[in-house]
DNA sequence: GCCAACGTTGGC
DNA sequence: GCCAACGTTGGC
């Protein structure tokens, strides 16, 4: 099975790649996801191997950071758990969980971060989900041509 | 800080 | 099961 390709966003203010790069093994859980759809590609499709584009939404710079793997495939996000954290879900049910994780780890860091701008202005990419008119899922898949030319313009 | 777009909720 | 109201996302 071919490894698949993601791209996931994170605000910078939460989760910056920084703070990736600070992780232990350079490897973080990707907690806090609780949209429907997002969720059923981290639960069912997320495969180890998957390569994952890091993008900072929200604050500046609007740009694709570099590039993780997935190293855990899809298992509960203890935080829907925990009245103590933001992303607590009190109708959750430990015996069937609602909301799932993966662990993705650094592999690439790019030298140029692709701008928002740029992906915007490049033909190739046009369709790619995260432009798309309002789109606001934080998971979503790219297909391999938009993946590699996304590499590409970041070195 | 604004606001369009969208997902979710809840009354009926 | 519809749909209005509401809350959130995220670019500008």
């Amino acid at each position: 099975m071919a490894a698949k390709y993601w791209l996931v966003k994170s605000e910078p203010d939460v989760f910056s790649w920084d703070d990736l790069k600070k992780s232990k093994n350079q490897t973080t859980y990707w907690d806090g996801v609780r949209n429907y759809q997002a969720r059923n590609f981290l639960r069912d499709e997320m495969k180890k191997g998957d390569l994952v584009l890091f993008y900072h939404s929200n604050t500046e710079p609007l740009a694709v950071m570099g590039v993780c793997e997935v190293v855990r495939e899809g298992y509960p996000d203890f935080t829907q758990f925990d009245p103590d954290n933001d992303h607590y879900d009190p109708k959750a049910d430990p015996k069937n969980p609602t909301w799932f994780m993966v662990d993705v780890k650094l592999k690439k860091e790019f030298k140029h971060p692709v701008t928002l701008d740029e992906i915007k202005s490049n033909p190739k990419l046009k369709n790619l989900k995260l432009i798309q008119r309002g789109n606001r899922l934080s998971v979503m898949p790219v297909t391999k041509g938009e993946f590699e030319e996304i590499v590409k313009m970041g070195n």
